[in-house]
Order: C-alpha cells, then sequence, then structure tokens
RNA sequence: GCGGAUGUGGCGGAAUGGCAGACGCGCUGGCUUCAGGUGCCAGUGCCCGUAAGGGCGUGGAGGUUCAAGUCCUCUCAUCCGCACCA
C-alpha cells in the first residue's frame, strides 16, 4: 500500500516524483561523467579520488538488499569527495562470464548470451533505481569481445614472460625488488647469447661450466620449447584438479564441498591428474606476502591471505634409499646392481632417494620412518614384492577417498609398510619408507621424514604400528606439567599405559597427588605445585626424553636439542655426525642446515601452501585461450592483433556429461566446434586451444579497464592510468578476501613488472562491508521455520501460524527457503531510493553484519519527510515560511558546526550511522524552531545531499538553485563554534555519580574543583570526611576521593 | 584442532580509560485530526520506593586503576575462514 494517498496536501514529499526528475536530470546532463586528464572538462589541478566497488555478477534473482549496502556507502563517499574538490572515478560494471551463468542457461534451456545480457539489463535497471552517481559512460560488461580481448591480451603477457628470481631491481617507486617477471625474448637472448645455458632438468644454468650444462646452440627445438616452457608464467601442466565428470569439468577448490562433492548439483569430484593451464602464481609469494604490510586493509584479510599463500621456512633433505645406497668408511657407496660410476651426491641430485620437506630440521635425529603420499612417483618404484599387494591396494583406496573422508576430525590415521628402507642421512640408520595418505601428495614434496618424538601426527602413526619413537627435543616446563596432570589425574584414557609407567618410576607421586586432591577439590595451579614440589619438573623432563611414548604425546615445540645424535650409539656417517644437543631449536636448524649443505644432502628452503593457479576450465562460457596447438604438441601464441578469440556462437554449448563414470575424458564443449577450432597458419593446421578461462580472469583487472574503457588499442591508457591508479578505496564483501584479491594482485604484479602499470598494488584501503541478513524463527525443537508461517501476535512475540506454539526470532543469512529475502525493488517502490539509502547506510556499522527489520524502515522515510517539511509548505507546495534571510541565533549557529563537523568526521571514517544520528539531531533541533535562517538550511542540505541525493537537489533547486549541488564546496565548519559553550560536568565522591554540575566548556581544573566542592549535595556529602585527593578531568569529570 | 570476528535495554545500535544506553525502532501517555501505518509534545535499562532517594547493570570469573563496555588474565557462547600444510 502506497504511503501517499492521492487527496492529500499539494505539496507533501512526492520521493517517486522526485527521484525520476533528478536521474534523468544527472543522466541528461551526464552530472558525473569524469573525465580522464587531458579530456575536455578535465580539472587538471585538482586531486583525484578513484572509488571502486566490487562489481556484481548479475544472477537470474536479480539484486537483493545486501549488493547496495557497499554501493551506497561508495557513493556517499564518492559525492562527499567531489564536493570536497577532488576529481572522483567512480564506475560500475559486470562480472558476466563463468559457471553459474552457463548452469543458470543450462537449467533454464536458454543461451548464456542471452540470459547474461537480460540479468545484466535487469541489474543496471535496478542500480539506476538508487541514484548512485556512477559515471555510467565507462561501463564494462567481462564477456563482452572489446572487454576479453585484453583478458587475452594479459594472458598473453603471462605466457610471454617468465620470472627472473634472482633480479634485483629498483622499482619505479624507488624500492629495491628481488625477482622480476620479464619478458621470455629477454631469456631467449641471453641463452641464445651464451651467458646461460640449461641444466638436466631443463632449467636455466647460469654458471658457466657446472657439469651438466648444455648450451643453447646444441639443443633441438622440442629441448629449447620444453626449457622456455617450463619458464612461462601461464604454462601447461599435468596436475592434480577436481574433476566433476558429471558436469563436465574441472571445478576449483572452493567449487567442492568438504564432502568432495560438486557445490552445483552434488555431483562426485574426483582427484585427477589433468593437463591444465597454470599460472606461476607462487613465483610471486614472497612480494605477494610483503607488499600487504603497506596496505591500508582489515587485518584479519591480511591475516587470511599470508595464511592463505602460507609460507614456511625449513629444509629439503635427501633420505637416499637403502636399496640403492651403503655407507662404507664414512663414504656414500652404491650397492650391488647400482651403477659405481654414481658415487657421491653432488648438491644438485642424488639419484635413488627420497626428498623431504620439512620445517623441524633440527628434529632430524629424530626421524625415524619415512612416509610417501600414495599418489607419490616413488611408491611403484621402491615397493618391495612381498607388500606390492597390500599396497596397490592402499593406494587405489586412499585415492578413491581421497576427498570424500576429509572432514573427519578425528580420523585413525592408516596406511601401509613398503618393505622399504631409507638412510637417515644424520646417522646412518636405515629406516622404514610407509605410505599412508595422512601426507599429502599437494604439499612439500610429497613425503616426509616422520619424527614421532616431535610431531602429534607422526606420533599418533607411531603409536599405531608400533614404530620407534625419539625424542630430540627437551619439552617446556609447562608441557609437561600439563601432561602430567592429564595423565596423574586420569584425565586422558589412553594414558593409562603411561599412568602406570609414571606410577611406576615416581612412587611418590600418585599418592601425594590424590592426597592433595582430597583435600582441595579439582585440579588447577596447585596440582601443578604438588608435582613439582614432590617430583621435579626436571625429572619429568628428564623421564620424557628417555620414554617418550609413555607421555602420550609428542612435544612438538621448540626447546633444546637431545638425543641429537641419541647418545651411546656410534655413528659412522659421511662428513662426520653433526652434533646438534643443547642447541636451541633456530641455532640447531642453521647448525644442521649448514652440515646437510655441505654433504650434499639437503639445502634449507623455503615453501608455500598455496599452488600455481589453476587457470582452465572445461566449459563454454569464458574467455577462449588465444592459444593454438600443433600437430607435434607445439604451442603457439596468437598475436596481439588476433585478438579478440571470440567465442564462436553455439546452439549446444552443455559440457559432454558422464555421471557414473570417473574415468570419463574432460570433452570441452569448444571441441564441437569444428569450424573455430582448426586454424591454418604458415601452411600448417593448427587447433586452438579448447578450454576457457575461471570465472576470476575478468576481474583480475576490470579496475584497469575503467580508467580508458573504450580504448581500442590498449588495455588502459597508460596516462590515464598513471592519474588515477591505484584505487583509493575499494568497497566489498569478506567472501573475496583471498581468490580475487589475491589474483587481482599477482596480474596487478606481472604488469608492474613489465611496465605496463605504475603502481605495485592495485588497492591503497579496502574495506568490507557486512552481510545483511535476515530473520528467521527457530520452533521448539530447535528447527527453523520459514518466516511465512510465522505470526506476530504482539510486539517481539511470535508464534507458529494457527496454532499456540510460541516461537524465538533469530538472526539467519537471507534464503528463499526461509522466506526472508527482501528485494530492494519493493522497499524502493513503497519508500523511495533515499529513504533505503538511508536505512542501509543508518542500520550499523558498515562492516558488521547485521539483520534486515522492515519494521525500521519507516523511521528514515519519516526523516525525509521532516527533512523535506523544514523547507517546504506541505499545504501550499511552496518554501517553508519559517525561512528566513535573518542572521541565525547562536544556537542554532553552534547546531549547525556540531552537525557538520560530526557528519564530515563520520564520512571521513565511513562510519555512516553515526552521521546520520547527527543528521537526525539537527532535524530534531530545527523542527521545533518557527524561524530557520537560511544561512544553516542551505550548507545542511549540501551535508544532507550525499546521503540523500534526489531530495538533496530538489530542496536546493527549490532554494533557488539552477544547477546540480554535485560539485558545490562541501560546508566548512568553525572548530570553535562545533563545542557546546557550556557544559555538563558529573561530581563523583568516590567513583559514584553523586551531582552535575553546568561549567564552561574551557573552565580549568582549579575552577572546576572550586564548583565542585562547592555544590550543597557535596558539601553534604563530604562533611565529616577528609578529602584525600580530588581528580579532575577537564570537559568531563570531578572525582573527589574521602578519607 | 588452528586462525579471525562478535557478545551492551524489548529490537538495531552509541560511547578518545572519564556521566553506559547517543540516534532510530517499538512501547506508554497527551495534543492535533472526520479519520489514521499522519504530525507535534512528553516519558521509556532493570529492581526497591508515593516521592526524595537508593541498589543493580555492557556473556561469565578474576585483576590493574581514583575511574573499565573500553586495558590484562582465564572462561563461556555464537558466527566466519582454514583444516593431517610436514
Amino acid at each position: 500500500m502506497p504511503v501517499q494517498q492521492p487527496h492529500e496536501k499539494p505539496g507533501r514529499y512526492d520521493f517517486s516524483a522526485i527521484e525520476a526528475r533528478w536521474q534523468r536530470y544527472w543522466e541528461e546532463q551526464e552530472t558525473f561523467r569524469a573525465p580522464n586528464p587531458g579530456e575536455a572538462g578535465a580539472q587538471a589541478d585538482q586531486p583525484k579520488y578513484y572509488i571502486l566497488d566490487m562489481f556484481p555478477y548479475p544472477s537470474g534473482a536479480g539484486l537483493h538488499v545486501g549488493h547496495p549496502l557497499g554501493y551506497c556507502a561508495t557513493d556517499i563517499v564518492a559525492r562527499y569527495k567531489r564536493m570536497r574538490g577532488f576529481n572522483v572515478l567512480h564506475p560500475m560494471g559486470f562480472d558476466a562470464f563463468g559457471l553459474p551463468a552457463e548452469q543458470y542457461a543450462i537449467e533454464h534451456n536458454v543461451h548464456p548470451a542471452q540470459t547474461t545480457n537480460q540479468n545484466i539489463d535487469m541489474y543496471r535497471r535496478q542500480l539506476r533505481m538508487f541514484g548512485f552517481s556512477y559515471d555510467w559512460s565507462r561501463e564494462i560488461v567481462t564477456c563482452e569481445p572489446d572487454y576479453y580481448r585484453f583478458t587475452q591480451w594479459i594472458f598473453l603477457r603471462l605466457y610471454e614472460s617468465w620470472y627472473d628470481e634472482q633480479m634485483r631491481w629498483t622499482a619505479p617507486d624507488g624500492g629495491e625488488i628481488l625477482g622480476r617477471a620479464r619478458p621470455i625474448h629477454e631469456l631467449v637472448a641471453e641463452l641464445e647469447s651464451g651467458n646461460w645455458g640449461v641444466n638436466g632438468s631443463s632449467d636455466i644454468e647460469r654458471t658457466a661450466g657446472t657439469p651438466g650444462r648444455r648450451e643453447w646452440a646444441t639443443l633441438s627445438e622440442p629441448q629449447r620449447r620444453i626449457a622456455l616452457d617450463r619458464r612461462r608464467l601461464a604454462y601447461l601442466d599435468e596436475v592434480p584438479v577436481n574433476w566433476c565428470p558429471a558436469l563436465g569439468t574441472v571445478l576449483s577448490n572452493e567449487e567442492v564441498d568438504s564432502e568432495g562433492r560438486s557445490e552445483r548439483g552434488d555431483h562426485p569430484v574426483y582427484r585427477r591428474p589433468l593437463r591444465q593451464w597454470m599460472l606461476r602464481i607462487t613465483q610471486f609469494a614472497d612480494r605477494l606476502i610483503s607488499d600487504l604490510d603497506a596496505l591500508d586493509w582489515p587485518e584479519p584479510i591480511k591475516i587470511m591471505q599470508r595464511n592463505w599463500i602460507g609460507r614456511s621456512t625449513g629444509a629439503e633433505v635427501l633420505f637416499p634409499l637403502a636399496q640403492a645406497w651403503r655407507i662404507e668408511n664414512g663414504q656414500w657407496k652404491r650397492t650391488e646392481g647400482g651403477d659405481p660410476a654414481e658415487t657421491a651426491p653432488d648438491g644438485n641430485g642424488f639419484p635413488d632417494a627420497i626428498r623431504v620437506y620439512t620445517t623441524r630440521p633440527d628434529t632430524l635425529f629424530g626421524a625415524t620412518y619415512m612416509v610417501l603420499a600414495p599418489e607419490h612417483e616413488l611408491v611403484q618404484q621402491i615397493t618391495t614384492p612381498q607388500h606390492q599387494d597390500e599396497v596397490t591396494a592402499y593406494v587405489g583406496v586412499a585415492r578413491n577417498r581421497s576427498e570424500l573422508d576429509r572432514t573427519a576430525d578425528t580420523r585413525e590415521k592408516t596406511g601401509v609398510f613398503t618393505g622399504a628402507y631409507a638412510i637417515n642421512p644424520a646417522n646412518g640408520e636405515p629406516i622404514p619408507v610407509w605410505v599412508a595418505d595422512y601426507v599429502l601428495v599437494g604439499y612439500g614434496t610429497g613425503a616426509i621424514m616422520a619424527v614421532p618424538g616431535g610431531d602429534t601426527r607422526d606420533f599418533e602413526f607411531a603409536c599405531k604400528f608400533d614404530l620407534e619413537i625419539v625424542a630430540v627435543v627437551k619439552p617446556s616446563a609447562e608441557w609437561i606439567m600439563e601432561r602430567a596432570e592429564a595423565m596423574v589425574g586420569g584425565i586422558e584414557k589412553t594414558a593409562d599405559a603411561g599412568f602406570d609407567r609414571i606410577n611406576r618410576e615416581f612412587p611418590e607421586l600418585a599418592e601425594r597427588v590424590a592426597r592433595h586432591r582430597a583435600q582441595s577439590a579439582g585440579l588447577g595451579a596447585s596440582t601443578l605445585d604438588v608435582l613439582n614440589k614432590n617430583v621435579g619438573v626436571d625429572r619429568l623432563i628428564e623421564h620424557y626424553t628417555r620414554h617418550p611414548r609413555s607421555w602420550g604425546a609428542a612435544f612438538a615445540g621448540e626447546g633444546s636439542a637431545v638425543n641429537s645424535p641419541p647418545s651411546g650409539k656410534s655413528v659412522n656417517v659421511p662428513g662426520g655426525v653433526c652434533p646438534l644437543d643443547g642447541l636451541a631449536t633456530p641455532q640447531a636448524k642453521d647448525k644442521i642446515i649448514a652440515w646437510l649443505e655441505a654433504n650434499g644432502v639437503g639445502r634449507g628452503a623455503v615453501h608455500y601452501k598455496m599452488r600455481d593457479w589453476v587457470f582452465s576450465r572445461q566449459k563454454y562460457w569464458g574467455e577462449p585461450f588465444p592459444i593454438l596447438h600443433g600437430s607435434q604438441g607445439e604451442t603457439i601464441a596468437l598475436d596481439d592483433a588476433d585478438l579478440p578469440v571470440e567465442l564462436p556462437p553455439m546452439e549446444n554449448f552443455k559440457p559432454v556429461i558422464s555421471a557414473e563414470d570417473a574415468d570419463a575424458v574432460p570433452d570441452p564443449p569448444l571441441g564441437r566446434a569444428r569450424d573455430w577450432m582448426c586454424v591454418e597458419r604458415n601452411g600448417k593446421s593448427y587447433r586452438r586451444d579448447l578450454n576457457t578461462m575461471p570465472q576470476w580472469a575478468g576481474s583480475c583487472w576490470y579496475y584497469l579497464r575503467f580508467i580508458t574503457p573504450k580504448d581500442s588499442k590498449h588495455f588502459c591508457d597508460s596516462d590515464a592510468e598513471r592519474y588515477w591508479m591505484p584505487v583509493d578505496l575499494y568497497v566489498g564483501g569478506a567472501e573475496h578476501a583471498v581468490l580475487h584479491l589475491l589474483y587481482a594482485r599477482f596480474w596487478h604484479k606481472v604488469l608492474y613488472d613489465l611496465g605496463h602499470v605504475s603502481t605495485r598494488e592495485p588497492f591503497r584501503k579496502l574495506f568490507n562491508q557486512g552481510m545483511i541478513q535476515g530473520f528467521a524463527y527457530r520452533d521448539s525443537r530447535g528447527r527453523l521455520v520459514p518466516s511465512d508461517q510465522i505470526e506476530e501476535r504482539e510486539p517481539d512475540k511470535f508464534f507458529l501460524k494457527g496454532g499456540n506454539e510460541p516461537v524465538t526470532r533469530v538472526v539467519a543469512k537471507m534464503s528463499k527457503s526461509l522466506k526472508n529475502v527482501v528485494s530492494p525493488d519493493d522497499v524502493i517502490a513503497k519508500y523511495g531510493a533515499d529513504t533505503f539509502r538511508l536505512y542501509e547506510m543508518y542500520m550499523g556499522p558498515l562492516d558488521a553484519s547485521k539483520p534486515w527489520n522492515t519494521r525500521d524502515v519507516p523511521g528514515l522515510f519519516k526523516l525525509c519527510q521532516r527533512i523535506w517539511r523544514l523547507f517546504v509548505d506541505e499545504d501550499t507546495g511552496r518554501l517553508s515560511g519559517a525561512l528566513t534571510d535573518a542572521a541565525p541565533d547562536e544556537a542554532a549557529l553552534r547546531m549547525f558546526h556540531k552537525t557538520a563537523q560530526r557528519v564530515t568526521s563520520d564520512i571521513e571514517q565511513l562510519k555512516f550511522n553515526t552521521a546520520i544520528a547527527a543528521l537526525f539531531d539537527f532535524v530534531n533541533f530545527m523542527t521545533p524552531k518557527t524561524t530557520r535562517p537560511r544561512a544553516v538550511m542551505e550548507p545542511f542540505v549540501l551535508l544532507v545531499s550525499p546521503f540523500v541525493p534526489h531530495l538533496g537537489e530538489e530542496l536546493w533547486q527549490r532554494l533557488g538553485h539552477d544547477s546540480t549541488l554535485a560539485y558545490e564546496p562541501w560546508p566548512e565548519y568553525d572548530e570553535h563554534l562545533a563545542r557546546d559553550e557550556q557544559v555538563e560536568i558529573a561530581v563523583q565522591i568516590g567513583g559514584k555519580i553523586k551531582a552535575r554540575i553546568m561549567v564552561p566548556a574551557d573552565a580549568d581544573r582549579a575552577t572546576l574543583e572550586a564548583a565542585a566542592l562547592n555544590h550543597e549535595r557535596v558539601k553534604d556529602l563530604t562533611a565529616n570526611k577528609t578529602i584525600r585527593k580530588v581528580i579532575v578531568v577537564p570537559g568531563r569529570l570531578v572525582n573527589i576521593i574521602v578519607g
């Protein structure tokens, strides 16, 4: 039901007419067109401000109320900054390629191009309703060829670049950077000149004369190709991916749920090695971490990115296989049947050894067995015939359930022995090699040295399979006490055996503890005291270092090394033993790493959790790769001039699905576009790459395209780029905390290294808006009930419809199933966009999640009406007679300056809720006044205009101005006038408020103290008491301490 | 398990270590109105009290301080990431 009735007063606030008029005006006048430097209308002398929203992915459901939350906020800032004299770049566009659009199209049996366009039209219409001050002439859509030709262009830059991790260079910003993406032709030049060669693993060898180095000139064409391809930032590789046969594509990790099924459609997903396009983001890992420091981003987001990248330092260690190597007279020797020519490791390679990565090389002496991931390439090679069947069976099972059992936190460790042994290079001990799925093929080297004495997982495994456990680090007193308490107190059943043992070895202990506990109920620090007093923490630590198994857990912390090497054992290893006992963990690490390097059995190493980015999808609705494949397996890149490679129009764009067949081969839909696929070049025939890029590709660089969206020659004009970049404020949801923001930063750094952009980082300040939630109702059994089955019988008393069961209101995500989705269209139809904007901004802090409560909306509608009535006489529709040219009185003047100060500083801090509270205060102040001086009322219109731009413009015009207020100077305030003249000061006695006094705001301490002590009530209460101390906080309070 | 965030009236939320609950919603009363999902005015944390006044109050328990929602220690609950990362 509309709020307004046709027979109402003629001068009432008519939001629909006002909003329609001003939206038309802004469009016709191009009010918010932001010219680039050099273009007509550009104000070169003004500072710039680039304010960006995360552009939406238009779905069929239309905009919901969560979308505009961030957009309202950025619009307020954009309008405010314009009035502060900034050139504001505030663009909007649409992210339109990707799986959701394609799935939607499949479900509705229409072409994705069609549904995407419909969705975009709907979104565009909805976005315009809000009156956002976007420069719509800059709109971009990522699925249009004019846009994605440059997505492809950037891909070609990745393909034609390599990462020189040794290059130290001075960046344009003056800083030193280690590592740089460089054009691949520079690498070719170095190789051709003979400065660099290629080593045995087809990698670059920079030092001449290194054994195994091959010169470029001697290499065949395929060998050269391999050497270059393994350096490109975009490369093809066989990697384990999430293959979903039922959807006919690989999926990204975030498209797979924790049960190993596809988010879309709940189909099984298999981890399979498939040949995919990869982007070498790992090369940028260190820079992606270190450049975070200078960014004005929420700390949790930075932490999430750092965790995602997951940098760790440690060592790679080689464990020679006992099948191939033995130690003889302190030398490595080949065993029978080995190649006798290979005598010793040379540091570069150690054939027939297991390479592991560890963050705790200091625990090397505690490595009592090894574990290979089931998928590890050595598994087949080393398994002895007796164990073959068992291993094969295990590997098969492990692979099948690889992703399925992930959720089980308490999952029992499983594994099988391969029959093979490897030699611990530190002590020469042969140790058994196992296969177990608690080791992941995707991290580190896919193999570990197991140190059950120093690692919880290894400890569990060793206990289960009765493998040797050696403690190699002295536990901390705190840890040993905690363990002792847990065991003696019998808290842990599993510790019974250890308890028995401790009882046996420390007979006095159990009795004393029991007595103590009988006296004082419960455990606590005092139990530890008993332990410490009666046994002594040193004895417990000592005991642990001899019998770690008794203690039921491994000490995984840092401390000083023990049993390294184990005492009483003569160790004869090549290089001589490297004793670590007594060294603190960091020193022990350094020492053993130096020893490993000196003896060719390891080296210090840095690893990352982050993998290279799997960049291809076997889908239709995405950017085609600008790559051709030749019959010899060679790939060639298209020229820039050949772009865009347009997506061929296809009737049947659906993927080939094979729901049940896990072994099905990907069959990308583009493979059916026969004419498109085949390309002739220089008389040879090529096949286009049939993959498309993932959904993230288009959003990786859209902020750059906004700068020159129509430039058909460059992805972005460099002069304009230097002017506008970086983005000064980027607002969006925290769900993009890692992926989008990390991918975009990565591309940006590549473009930076190659000289295409001028800033290291794209987004200077990031702000995450919270989620808008809805209400849901929980019945007595704790189930959520959709809101349409609820009625509110009294305020805040909710019942199931047609019954007497009360339900409680809770906050939950908005969802179709809970029937609590609110459409902005409805709200705007009923109250207008200005009210909508006010409400969303007034709900609470921008970064907090908060529930939508429709009941609160009219309060903000009322604010609009009350502002309106301050200026307009509803009966006549003319300006209110209360408006006067007379000078404002002091109270009005002070009120205005105070409001201006609050609004200004709150906008600067993105605290829009309190800014609006200040507007309320001003309106509450002015409403009862019979005269309202223009001198404060006109600037007040400017203050409200960023929040309610339509209403602002309307009032501005009615006040006699003939053009938009969008570029009027923001009202200045006088700090002096913004402060109250008289303030109320609390007088406390002993911290409790007993009186209040009015004093001048600038009253000094002495005045305040005197005034407080003079107060009648204070005098009464302090009579007969000595005043020991008086604390005076000017402008705040006086606290009198009595004795 | 690890990491992050959040707990304040009936509800959304305010509060540089300095008067807890600004502002809005809701509710109560009054006035205006033919009428009201209108407008205006007043009240509204809880408990005791006719009142003056007093007591209690920011998830819980301690602590620092003249003074704690705010700082410290421990703890509980909820939400969000990551999850055998060697």
